[in-house]
DNA sequence: TTAAATATCGACTGATCAGTCAATCTATTA
DNA sequence: TAATAGATTGACTGATCAGTCGATATTTAA
């Protein structure tokens, strides 16, 4: 396996597991079975290895997301996709989804550029701009009906997690059809 | 100043600024204006700090919704209040408000004992059951609703932080009525 | 095949930091 | 007043850790 890669995964486990501060890069090394140095071959700092795993993650994210869009969809079979997609992916690779949020409150969010963090977005926001201009969507700004579906989602997926596998995609149906209410053009 | 007090004052602004890592016991003692051993008089590591400080907060928090219940109230106009409340208590204490969030997404949250968290919480679960009983609120588990309830108030406050003060209360109220919508039992 | 470039190693270092401790100061109480 | 307890200090330490570096191995390109 890609040495890259091995140190990627084992930092997220780690991260996860202990938080920047608690897991020595030494640590990571030893548990990625490559020497010290190599780590920082890859990864000039610690705090490198950090936004890198972060950039990285939220790609494999959005490859996923724009794989699933399909132009002749609906506007509400469009976005169906995009959170059963998001929240089932979640539930697949809880550690990757809590280190986002990890990285999002921290001070290490400060440090990645703002245009990596808008192209991280752009997705959402053209998406948005296509459900609003098709007259489906309730009119509000942009950046909180995105915020808005966001904070759903994760609500959604918190409260999925502590429920038995066999109850979680009923869950996602009925979370599905509230966000749907929230957000819909009343006729 | 009480110093116990300045200790808590400082480290909350230290460590949202730089994070829990970021941030040496020294440089906390420094900045509250007392010497390194009287930050450990008070809390034995720091991991404690940490800890007690996320405790304080809350219990803040919650004292102040506490003194704003009132028995007779309507359960909308009780909900009202409490979203209001918090949201706006978030808005002028958003380095509190942030640093509960830093520590949810973090390895500390797992170091505080469940009953302490349980009891941070009990007066909401408490007021979701009576919601429940008039009849007022759709028919969905305690818990679903209230992380609902909570990542929503969480969206519409980051969204409200980029907005103009001006418009920040008619924000509010706008983002009442949908939670409301979402949660209340159609008739 | 040879040379250059890249990957890998792990011992090492300088700096930093959490936490200690003995000494001093400041209430509190008897 | 004397005695006890608690508060405060800051120099100090042992451990840890991020990052370096020179040596060696492996791959790539000429």
């Amino acid at each position: 396996m890609d040495k890259e890669k091995k140190i990627l995964d084992t930092a997220l486990k780690l991260f996860v597991e202990f938080g920047f501060h608690g897991t020595p890069t030494s640590r990571i090394a030893k548990d990625a079975g490559v020497a010290n140095g190599t780590l920082f071959h890859y990864f000039a700092t610690k705090e490198t290895l950090i936004k890198e795993l972060y950039v990285t993650i939220k790609n494999e994210l959005n490859q996923i997301l724009a794989s699933q869009t399909n132009p002749t969809d609906s506007i509400k079979v469009a976005f169906r996709k995009l959170y059963f997609t998001t929240i089932n992916w979640a539930l697949v690779n809880q550690d990757k989804f809590y280190y986002i949020q990890q990285v999002h409150f921290s001070p290490h969010l400060a440090q990645i550029p703002a245009e990596v963090l808008h192209e991280q977005s752009k997705m959402h926001i053209a998406f948005i701009e296509k459900a609003k201009a098709s007259g489906n969507i309730k009119i509000m700004h942009n950046d909180l009906l995105y915020t808005l579906v966001n904070s759903q989602i994760m609500g959604i997926y918190q409260y999925v997690l502590t429920q038995p596998t066999s109850q979680q995609q009923e869950i996602i149906e009925q979370g599905f059809e509230m966000i749907w209410d929230l957000i819909k053009q009343k006729k």
